[in-house]
RNA sequence: GCCCGAGUGGUGGAAUUGGUAGACACGCAAGACUUAAAAUCUUGUGACCAUCUGGUCGUGCGGGUUCAAGUCCCGCCUCGGGUACCA
């Protein structure tokens, strides 16, 4: 073998990675710890296509070069096996949704005859350094059953507010034994205070049911979004623009009994924990704005003539005094008790239009001013005036406490309510017009404000809150926009719960045996509605049920990645969710490489499962991942032929003008560069074998390009396979990275592969003489020690910042110029082999191996960088006239700038270019620049 | 609307702290080898002007700071992402 065959390369290492399980990692406390995690695909049966890896290389050169500088490695590969589509094709084909993500993993042939190439074999291909002996599947008992242990551990535990964080709700049953709730702060909705007395004497029931207010996991009757189409309940981040994520279906709000999980009781600790991460701001602040922090107070006011009070949350009581009317939402459950008689048909008309209203109607809605008068009024607390209560469907329900204060000289909305329906409109802020808009800065000097007068904000909201606290109508109050999320969904391909019920009270099972999902005979709800695991009889369960039922519900998606991360330690372990020794040694993520799409589901409730467990005592973290990149998305550059309306013929893209046409996508795969094959499209479907045509002037069919989403129906998916075959993994791996930024979106386009390829190809003509291994074992030159060395650093450094794509040019150039050299001395390339290996790793470890090293290249060490190589004796200045730089002098490297100066105004294009001009300055950088000014 | 991020040749992109804009690669053009093609190699390639030397312009647009701006500041435009009557 002489010439660089990437075929067998290739084939001979990935076989001798594997024999050899050369990335098996074991805790090795000689050696420091790295820990390097993709997110885990969900094996779709359309495969990977060469988006995905983009991500999986970047983290395998990290991987790879961590491990050459001394680290010890994790550097493993799972996949988030529960998920829709296998479900989907199982009611479609009635295929276990088991049967399809094995083959989707492994290959094999789907229902319909179609060949599964399986990610497995996909990823293999691509030469990655998985310690695939640490492969999960979220799907397999084996694993689901630690996901059900912790949904166990988060029933079983409470939020102490005291002491900041969870417990076990063991401890707060003892207290209740002890005292009942009075000194209990926890995260509850719950308000009721009992006594010890009280809690022993209620029954089972009644004590479990309070105890549901506690619980970190607990049921409720919560309004959920409810997808018909889909027959399940969908997540607040599952849903874009008002209809599901996949799919696209409607969703409507329902009220169903359902799991739901405490994310709330974390919110401040989830925010905080933000700081100390190195993550993009772009994501730091998507979860910010999720969790959605503000600060104010929350304040009473009663009602003239009723006992209720409507509760307020501004964010500015300072403005206390500017409030000149009170507005509730529509659905506002104090409504229709307070509207007067006379208001209340119009009232009513108006909570019947905003019921139909749908969110987005309301949105797009935003100029339209609306509301009614209900007739009542409430009291203002200090000043005692009576003010109007509207309702208006600018104030949600579902925010807050759903009414508000309407302060119409500091909110533009309340401002625009006062204005049409002609409220009056108080001024509370000194020298301040507020005759155009509302004034919402927050500089201003209160007047008008009685005890606040001549205040800042900043100490008018103090002294605000204090006097409200005082007088016992409010107090200080954060509120947050996160929600509980729910945990339960009405499908068949996701985890069970270990839950049953007696007498409808949830039970969790007290074994430690998983709960596995049970055969059923359709993959459908019930007649009755009942989710699909309803189906099942109590006897197709694997374990007993103690009591009337199964829980039907399954958990949702994002249970199984919520602490993945934690498993990859210990897979194997079937006594514990991993070995406390173990989790010790690896700790946390630090460098985790994913899609920004996971920005408020995954990376969020991994944050939170985190942080329980860690409360818990299980873990000795708090944040799963401390270094995270988003790789940008790779797009499709979709091909398209253009048809003639009138005749049918399809018209080359040059010509298209001259006719009506509209335009189809082909597939890619058709095309060679951008001309068409007319045999390959003829041939494509029956209706084209007759196709005409009308080319370019020089004969060709020129396609159209558009930057679309890589999918099947867009017919621009490029897979990974075919580039492996044809280039090698090899070139895909460093062509990928080449590519751009990896955090940057980018189309793919192939035309570029075939530089890359060169390089790897030059690389190999280095070591080659006539096709024939030939290097030289002579001491290396200064030139080749020093092109080494500045390519050693380079590096190293773009490595570290991950830089990803810039080394892939470092190599190129320093390839170029040993080519140039004519160096093929082992010395020299012995070293650019380790160097290169994390991008290229089957081509340096054959080259490695003709160097005659016996052990794999994975066992060096990566060179250290020695700056005397790259001491120069001269520097090129490049000299400047009026900041124009006209030509470059060539100096020693240590003089100083008098010296240079003087150097330069000798040469004799200077003084061409002054014309005898006398200079007004110059400036003189060394080993920068020169700039003269005149 | 608000909050982030980006905008550089025909294309992907480089320029890490203000200091030679366009590295590296693709594409294109010319040439060498070849019966021919592929592969490989050599040379050129931001635009405009000029016979070369060279000059003018040039990093989305308009200003500014500076000896010097792709990089810093102010105001806009376009695209991408997030969020949405959040009280």
């Amino acid at each position: 073998m002489s010439l660089y065959n990437h075929k067998e390369i290739e084939k001979k290492w990935q076989k001798y990675w594997a024999e050899n399980k050369t990335f098996k990692v074991e805790e090795n406390r000689e050696k420091p710890k790295f820990y390097v995690l993709d997110m885990f695909p969900y094996p779709s049966g359309s495969g990977l296509h060469v988006g995905h890896p983009l991500g999986y290389i970047a983290s395998d050169v990290f991987a790879r070069y961590k491990n050459l500088n001394g680290y010890n490695v994790l550097h493993p590969m799972g996949y988030d096996s529960f998920g829709l589509p296998a479900e989907q094709y199982a009611i479609q084909t009635g295929q276990h949704p088991a049967t399809t993500t094995t083959t989707n993993i492994e290959g094999g042939v789907d229902k319909e005859g179609n060949k599964i190439s399986g990610y497995r074999k996909q990823l293999d291909k691509i030469g990655f350094s998985f310690d695939w002996d640490r492969e999960i599947r979220t799907s397999s008992p084996d694993y689901y059953k630690w996901t059900q242990w912790i949904f166990k551990e988060i029933y079983n535990a409470w939020y102490n507010k005291k002491t900041d964080k969870a417990e076990p709700i063991k401890n707060l049953i003892n207290v209740f034994e002890k005292e009942g709730n009075i000194n209990v702060s926890a995260a509850t909705e719950y308000e009721e205070v009992f006594s010890s007395n009280q809690w022993k004497e209620w029954s089972e029931k009644q004590q479990n049911k309070v105890l549901m207010n506690y619980r970190l996991t607990y049921l409720s009757d919560t309004w959920v979004n409810w997808c018909p189409e889909l027959g399940t309940v969908l997540a607040n981040d599952e849903i874009k623009d008002g209809v599901s994520e996949r799919g696209g279906y409607p969703v409507e709000q329902k009220k169903m009994r359902q799991w739901s999980m405490r994310i709330t009781a974390y919110a401040d600790r989830l925010l905080r924990g933000l700081e100390e991460l190195d993550w993009s701001d772009s994501i730091k602040d998507i979860q910010k704005n999720w969790i959605g922090k503000s600060k104010g107070a929350s304040i009473s006011f009663s009602i003239a003539g009723f006992s209720e009070k409507i509760e307020v949350f501004p964010t500015r009581p300072d403005t206390i005094f500017g409030v000149s009317f009170m507005v509730l939402a529509p659905e506002h459950p104090l409504v229709d008790k307070i509207t007067t008689k006379s208001q209340k048909h119009k009232v009513e008309e108006y909570q019947l239009k905003a019921l139909t209203k749908s969110e987005r109607d309301r949105l797009s809605d935003v100029k339209t001013i609306s509301g009614e008068f209900t007739g009542a009024y409430a009291i203002h607390p200090f000043s005692g005036k009576k003010i109007q209560i509207w309702i208006g469907d600018y104030v949600l329900a579902s925010y807050g406490t759903g009414a508000v204060m309407a302060v119409p000289c500091g909110d533009q909305r309340d401002w625009d309510f006062a204005k049409h329906f002609q409220i009056e409109i108080k001024n509370i802020f000194k020298e301040i017009n507020i005759s155009e808009s509302a004034y919402i800065d927050k500089d201003a000097t209160i007047v008008n404000s009685d005890f606040l007068d001549g205040l800042s904000v900043k100490k008018a909201i103090k002294l605000s809150i204090s006097e409200l606290q005082n007088k016992g109508i409010g107090k200080g109050k954060t509120q947050y926009k996160l929600r509980d999320a729910v945990f339960s969904r009405q499908r068949y391909w996701g985890e069970p719960f270990p839950v049953y019920y007696k007498d409808d009270i949830p039970y969790v099972f007290e074994e430690n045996k998983v709960v596995e999902l049970p055969e059923i005979n359709k993959y459908l709800p019930t007649e009755k509605g009942d989710p699909p695991l309803a189906r099942a009889e109590k006897e197709k369960w694997n374990i007993s049920i103690f009591g009337d039922r199964m829980e039907y519900n399954t958990m949702p998606g994002w249970a199984g990645s919520s602490w993945y991360f934690i498993r990859y330690v210990d897979p194997k372990n079937s006594e514990d969710f991993a070995s406390s020794e173990k989790i010790d040694y690896w700790q946390n993520v630090d460098l985790y490489i994913g899609g920004a799409e996971h920005a408020t589901g995954h990376l969020l409730y991994s944050r939170f499962w985190s942080k329980i467990l860690f409360d818990l005592g299980h873990i000795p973290f708090q944040e799963p991942f401390q270094k995270l990149i988003n790789q940008g998305m790779i797009q499709g550059n979709s091909a398209l032929v253009y048809r003639d309306k009138n005749t049918g013929r399809f018209i080359s893209k040059g010509k298209k003008e001259k006719y009506q046409v509209v335009s189809f996508h082909v597939d890619i795969n058709f095309l060679n560069g951008d001309i068409l094959d007319i045999e390959k499209f003829k041939k494509w479907r029956k209706e084209y074998n007759n196709a005409e045509f009308v080319f370019e002037d020089s004969g060709e069919y020129i396609c159209g390009r558009e930057i679309d989403k890589m999918s099947k129906s867009k017919y621009n998916v490029q897979t990974p396979d075919d580039l492996v075959e044809k280039y090698g993994a090899d070139t895909l791996r460093c062509y990928e990275m080449f590519l751009g930024p990896l955090e940057q979106h980018k189309p793919w386009d192939v035309q570029g592969i075939t530089g890359v390829q060169g390089f790897l190809k030059k690389l190999w003509k280095l070591f080659h003489k006539e096709e024939v291994f030939m290097t030289s074992n002579e001491n290396p030159t200064k030139e080749e020690l020093k092109t080494l060395h500045k390519t050693i650093k380079k590096i190293k450094e773009d490595i570290e910042r991950y830089s990803f794509n810039t080394p892939v040019s470092a190599f190129m150039i320093c390839v170029n110029e040993l080519t140039a050299m004519k160096c093929n001395k082992s010395k020299i390339l012995k070293e650019l082999l380790i160097i290169l290996s994390p991008y290229a790793p089957h081509i340096c470890e054959e080259l490695w191996e003709k160097l005659g090293n016996t052990k794999s290249i994975t066992t060096a060490t990566f060179p250290e960088f020695n700056p005397e190589y790259l001491i120069e004796n001269n520097y090129k200045y490049p000299v400047s006239f009026n900041g124009k730089m006209r030509f470059t002098v060539e100096l020693p490297i240590n003089l100083n700038k008098e010296e240079i100066e003087k150097e330069i105004f000798k040469n004799e294009k200077t003084k061409a270019y002054l014309k005898g001009v006398e200079p007004k300055r110059v400036i003189v950088v060394p080993k920068k620049i020169v700039n003269i000014v005149y």
